[in-house]
DNA sequence: CTAGGGTTAG
């Protein structure tokens, strides 16, 4: 009888403290959940502290979590380290949750890296949660070596049959390192494939540019009944975009629509994208007037849509449209609404903007923006203009701006000028083939064949070669992809007899060969023979014969349309009744009854 | 507590 209250006395001396130390646990969490600032966060730091709570792993783990969706997660991962120093507190949670925020926070993707060591250097093993933060942290910043230590880890762990581990082991050999063969490689052997792999796999093809072998996988996707999801329907289009495939974008579409796949902005975002630079702008507009919720990268693809197909005005609008509707642009978004003036003569207002951009904005031009400046004082033939500007700019010019200026002298003239330039380029730059492409063409406008010959000799003795024009075109649901004088074609002859007469048939009209640009391209033929086996006209030409009369003609070229084959399909559209649709590396070529609607500024 | 994705000068 005397030991019943001791007993509950004992009882509550024991549990009493807890429970306080519970209660005192939640309350912060709560605290925690609703903490949406810095300053908060930090009055909640010293709250913690008084509630001696700095080592609760509860605590610390909602705290990193907070922090990162505040963007503070370096202030929390030091708060941490510095409160928690009995490495026996650590646990593989809490550094998992400073792994994650690191691993997707930009500029922060090393220090997830650095922890993972640390962890390990504890003596915690990691779960297969950290390995996907881990190899996605690799990714980021292209730790190839690093990346492959870790898959040695994951194997010894055994963790290699986890599908997201795996997954995202595809995701990280294909964004390092020099090209997909490694990721290719753990994808093939992975036990398991979903949808997730595909798309890793899928993505790391576009990515390194090769759109093709990516629609290829595709196929074999649908051959394995794997369905794809959202994100492969993304990367497919961004395929597309690339190869300027409309059809196949249309396919896509068509099949979002049919098993209703569900449309995030992103996939929006990549629809309008891709019709936009796959020649459908119209589309791509009405796409985006129908969408509900509309962000920054919305608006700049339609932006830039137009600005590609020569509706600057359109593209202006559309900017002002946004600012009204709230949408703050950004550095990207500029660079869309100064190519779209730059490329329909729009001076004045390009210079407005671009000053407005700092004045109202706050946004310090990049390199890129300087380059779209020179650009338009370039298309406008304001060449001495151009040159104040580059050396009154505070970044230092790159390559990229000496080309822009050196094209424009070429183009309006200032023959003496480009070459001077050139050399100077070719000094800084000098295993960089296009430089001397550019030379060469200025000294055939000149005239001096035996400086054009000189410079030849010259990329031949450096083992140079011109980048080959090639030329893609969809028909009938197969891409053809020609290259100048390309006899690779089962029909190279009957295609190369239609080039030879659609050259009769244009001559007839007023057509003019320019030589001035074919000194490069190929050995053997001579010159207006060689401009005649150029990439566009080979397809243009297969075209005319595969198509019923009155088709439009939509072709991709991987180059700038030269100044010849510009002219040519002027005539060709005229002669022949056709609508045809260029895409150039830059922008693109509508050419209608003689008359193409970059008004010859490009 | 876990994976893959959209816009960027010429």
């Amino acid at each position: 009888m005397n030991h019943l209250p001791s007993k509950t006395k004992l009882f509550c001396s024991l549990h009493k403290p807890i429970s306080r130390k519970r209660a005192a646990e939640q309350n912060c969490l709560s605290l925690l959940q609703l903490c949406n600032s810095l300053p908060k966060l930090l009055q909640l730091q010293s709250h913690i502290f008084k509630l001696g709570l700095q080592n609760n792993p509860l605590v610390l783990t909602k705290f990193t979590s907070i922090s990162s969706d505040l963007n503070a997660i370096t202030y929390a991962s030091s708060f941490i380290f510095s409160t928690y120093v009995e490495p026996h507190f650590f646990d593989v949670f809490l550094f998992n949750t400073i792994i994650r925020s690191y691993a997707v926070t930009s500029d922060l993707k090393h220090n997830a890296l650095c922890l993972y060591g640390k962890m390990l250097s504890y003596g915690i093993w990691p779960n297969k949660f950290t390995y996907p933060f881990v190899l996605k942290a690799c990714a980021g910043i292209g730790e190839l070596k690093l990346g492959q230590i870790v898959h040695g880890s994951v194997v010894k762990l055994g963790f290699h049959d986890d599908s997201h581990v795996l997954n995202t082991m595809v995701h990280m050999y294909c964004s390092c390192g020099g090209g997909v063969e490694y990721g290719r490689k753990v994808f093939d052997e992975m036990p398991n494939w979903n949808s997730v792999g595909w798309s890793a796999m899928i993505g790391g093809y576009v990515r390194w540019g090769l759109s093709s072998e990516a629609v290829e996988l595709f196929r074999e996707m649908q051959v394995a009944r794997v369905a794809p999801d959202e994100v492969t329907m993304v990367c497919l289009l961004s395929a597309c975009t690339d190869l300027g495939a409309l059809e196949l974008g249309k396919w896509l579409e068509a099949y979002i629509e049919r098993e209703n796949v569900p449309k995030s902005a992103v996939l929006w975002n990549a629809l309008i994208d891709m019709f936009a630079k796959c020649g459908d702008v119209d589309k791509a507009l009405s796409l985006f007037r129908s969408m509900s919720q509309r962000n920054i990268v919305s608006w700049t693809s339609v932006i830039d849509g137009m600005a590609m197909h020569g509706r600057g005005a359109e593209a202006v609008s559309l900017f002002e449209e946004m600012k009204k509707d709230g949408v703050v642009p950004d550095d990207v978004s500029f660079i869309g609404l100064l190519t779209a003036c730059s490329h329909s003569g729009l001076v004045e207002q390009g210079k407005g903007y671009f000053y407005s951009m700092t004045k109202e904005f706050g946004i310090s031009p990049k390199i890129e923006h300087y380059g779209c400046m020179v650009d338009l004082l370039c298309r406008a033939g304001l060449v001495q203009e151009a040159l104040d500007f580059v050396q009154r700019m505070p970044i230092k010019p790159n390559p990229v701006i000496w080309r822009t200026l050196i094209t424009a002298c070429r183009a309006h003239g200032e023959l003496k000028l480009g070459e001077k330039i050139t050399k100077e380029l070719i000094k800084h730059e000098p295993t960089h083939d296009s430089n001397y492409v550019l030379l060469s063409n200025i000294y055939a406008k000149m005239f001096s064949w035996e400086k054009t010959t000189m410079i030849r000799e010259v990329m031949v003795k450096k083992g140079m070669r011109k980048v080959p024009g090639s030329t893609m075109i969809e028909l009938y649901n197969e891409i053809y992809e020609f290259v100048a004088g390309d006899k690779s074609h089962s029909d190279y002859k009957i295609i190369f007899q239609m080039v030879d007469d659609i050259g009769k048939e244009i001559s007839r009209a007023g057509y003019i060969a320019s030589t001035s640009e074919v000194l490069l391209d190929i050995d053997e033929e001579d010159k207006e023979g060689a401009l005649n086996r150029h990439s566009e006209k080979l397809a243009i030409a297969f075209a005319l014969m595969k198509t019923p009369p009155g088709t439009p003609i939509r072709i991709v070229k991987n180059l700038r349309v030269c100044e010849d084959c510009h002219s040519a399909t002027k005539f060709i559209s005229k002669t022949y009744k056709r609508e045809i649709l260029v895409r150039d590396r830059n922008r693109f070529h509508r050419f209608i009854d003689g008359v193409c609607s970059c008004k010859d500024f490009w």
